[in-house]
This record gives C-alpha cells, structure tokens and sequence, in this order.
DNA sequence: ACCGCGGAATAGGCATGGCTAAATCTTAAC
DNA sequence: GTTAAGATTTAGCCATGCCTATTCCGCGGT
C-alpha cells in the first residue's frame, strides 16, 4: 500500500518548494517551481516527472502541478523537520534567527525520525519556529496563523507580530536589528502614501519600514 | 595557497575512514579501504585518484595510501564533527549510544563552522564522545587515550574504562546493559584460557565477557 | 483562421559516485 | 626463475541531477 521510500534530498526540495508555491497561494508552473529553487527549467520538468512517477505529484504535460496526498505528507514531513531544526537552533544553540533558514535547508534531509522526536520533546512540542511559521504534526496538520500585513494595520495601536514572512538573511538582519521579531510589539504611527514606507514605533523607538517589508510582517 | 573547499560527503567519507584505517595501525590498502567503505575495490581506486589530484593524500598505483597533511586535516575536521555531534546528541537530546554513530555520520557532512562552535560551545568544549573516542581540536589535534585492553587487565584490580572501541549498535547495546561505560568500574575476577571469557564485576554484577569484547574495552 | 511569443518539453551533455567484468601487476610459493 | 593467486587497475555501464540548445505547444491578438 505503502511506497518505498527512497526520496533524496532533491526530491523533497522539489516537494517542499511545489507545497510553499501553493499554500503561497501561487499557481505552481514549471516556471515558478524552477525559479523557486533556482535551476534551469529543464531540470524542473525533468525532476517533476520523476515526482509524477512516485505518486508525489499529479502531472499532465503543459498543465500546473499539484501534490498528491502522499505528495503533501511528504512536504509537511520535510517542513516539520526544518521549521523544527530551525526553532532547536535559535533557542537551544543561539543561532540567531537569520542564520537558522540556511543551516535547517540541508539538516532537514538528514534527520531520523529518532531524532526528530527528541527534538521536539526538547522543544516541548512546539508549534512555531523562530519566523512564526507554523510547524506542522507528526500526522502532517498545519494549523494557518491568523493575523493581517503590518502594511495594513490601524493607526496607533499596538499589535503584536505573529509572523514575519521572509528567509533572506540580510533582510532579517535588518528587521532585527529595530527588533521586529514574533512576539514584540509594534504601533504604526503614520503611513505614507502611494504605497510609501510606514513610521512605526518598537520597544519606544522610531522607525521607517519599507511598505514591502511590512507586508511581510503580520500582526494580530 | 590553501585550496578551494568542494568536498563533497564521499570525499569526506573516504578521507575520514583512511585516516580511521591508519591509526588503528592498519596498512591502508585499497581491498581495506573499500571493505570499511563498503564499496567495490573499484569505486575506492577511483576514489583515490581523485583525492590524489585534490592533495589530500599520496598515491601511486597499487602502493599503500597516506593522507597529506592537508588530508589529515579534514580528515581531523570531519571527526570532530563526528564526535561532537555523538556527544551532544547523546548529552543533550538523550539519544542513546548505540545510536549517535550513525545519526553523526550523516549529520557530520552538513555542519557549518558556526554550528560546529555553538555546539561546541554547549558542551563545554568537551575532549571525549560518548565512546571515550578524543574529539580533534579546531586546529586539527588529537590527544591520544592512555590505557590498556580490560583483556589485559589485572585481576582482582578495580579499573575504570576510559573508551571503548565499537561502533556496531547490537554490541553497544549489550555492553551498555551492563553497565558497560565510560566511567565506569570493572573488575575482572577471572580469565578462561585460550583467549576465553572473562569473569568481570560491574556494578555489583557478574558477567562473563567475550574476549573479543574484552579487547575493545580500554581501562586504566 | 492565423501568427507569434513565451512557457514547456525534448535532445544531448556533463560530473558524480556507484557497479561488474576483464586486464594487469605483485608477490609468494615452488 | 616460473608461475599462479590475489590484489589492483582499467574499461565500460548505470542512475542521479544538473545544464544548454532546440523544438514544440497553446494562447492572446489580429
Ligand atoms: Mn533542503
Ligand atoms: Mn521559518
Ligand atoms: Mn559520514
Ligand atoms: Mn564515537
């Protein structure tokens, strides 16, 4: 009933990158698969008919991709791995939070299942990493984190950050460095117009924030 | 001067288990190299002539194999990845030690410089793995582990093991059932002629232990 | 209905790291 | 000194995953 598995590290990057473009709300083309993981187009078609063949994807030629449901459990599998590499890193070896992505992207494709679960007993049984992403159960649920774009919140008042929606490291950097982490609490004062960056106010200081890097914070 | 850094996991591997061959004071042969590799002999000279080409050891057709000095260092570094992660998997996440070798093998090709500090650095920089097995320095030293073979022990003399020299998980288990750790305090009462079993006390209990064991329990 | 353009699939290569089978070298025994 | 066994190397193959260049679809605009 069951398949094999003999998935190497490139079929579930693949995997994870098709479940990210879709619950991105993305449709997943070739052209969106292979630009997420950064190769040729070719190598994305090639790669998805090996996936097709596996039962991981459904697949017609010139037509978008979708997980199966094997396909899903696949991606929540791998994403529960690196979501909870990720939080282990930050909280137990003080990793900071930008760093952590980058190290969780190769770990997650070398983790035991052993290992996995003592992980999360570490952790406590946590339900989201470092960036507010929800990590998803053993039995593959995600719960949705709730919440709206700092780029459209009310105007003075307080909101706390939920989720921050970005990997790249120098950007994270930047975020932390006006300590914009989950959990922290952030006021719009003013907001600019024509899409313009928004005056916010963090642990009682001032700050400029791009209005495309304030889409990427949500708050609730 | 010092050369670009494309390692990949078999690379380090074979590098890792030449070095490994060499200070158990085995002849580094091709056949012995691909036994402890689990290869054809084929695929170990194929290897080889490449690592020759990188510098990282000296070969010439059908001569015995050394590392370089440039060799020994990553050969160095890979085993202390090696056992830094058998030592915190094992101190800080509970895994047992029947299982840290094999975690550590895959884990061991995957670990940035940063993460090999802060795990380093969690520890306490330790000196030992769960195996009494030295963790090489940054800078590429080994302390040597003094003691002899509990086979060759005195009798009646209470002695504490300082390493043990197996990786296999069944007999790891088994020793570990009686107590049979670092640390911990053996005594052997008798020992059967032609290399037969011995009669040890540990922890208050009587076992008789295989030679062959015996031999790969180091006390002092 | 036709065209053309961009996206997608194919064709053909390359590097890696395995394998088996067939030479070939070493060495130890006679 | 020959010779044969055993170790080693070579030759030739295969799967994986990537690439570029080329061909092929399918759709929107005319
Ligand atoms: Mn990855
Ligand atoms: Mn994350
Ligand atoms: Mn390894
Ligand atoms: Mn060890």
């Amino acid at each position: 009933m069951d398949e094999e598995k003999i998935l190497t590290p490139a079929h579930e990057d693949y995997v994870k990158a098709i479940y990210m473009l879709y619950s991105r709300g993305v449709e997943v083309t070739n052209s969106a698969l292979a630009n997420q993981l950064k190769v040729a187009p070719a190598s994305a078609t090639n790669m998805v008919k090996k996936l097709s063949d596996l039962g991981l994807v459904t697949y017609e030629p010139y037509q978008s991709i979708a997980l199966t449901p094997a396909g899903e459990l696949v991606a929540l599998e791998v994403l529960r791995h690196h979501r909870l590499l990720e939080l282990y890193l930050h909280d137990k070896l003080n990793l900071p939070w930008e760093m952590v992505h980058e190290e969780a992207e190769r770990l997650e494709h070398v983790l035991s299942e052993a290992l996995e679960d003592a992980i999360a007993a570490a952790l406590g049984n946590p339900t989201v990493d470092p960036h507010g992403d929800p990590i998803p159960t053993k039995d593959g649920k995600v719960e949705s984190v709730a919440g709206l774009a700092l780029s459209l919140a009310e105007l003075k008042h307080p909101y706390t950050i939920v989720r921050v929606l970005l990997q790249d490291a120098e950007r994270l950097i930047y975020l932390g460095a006006m300590q914009l982490y989950p959990n922290a609490t952030v006021t719009v004062l003013k907001r600019a117009p024509f899409d313009g960056p928004l005056l916010i106010e963090v642990d009682g200081e001032h700050h400029a924030l791009a209005h495309d890097l304030a889409e990427c914070i949500i708050v609730k």
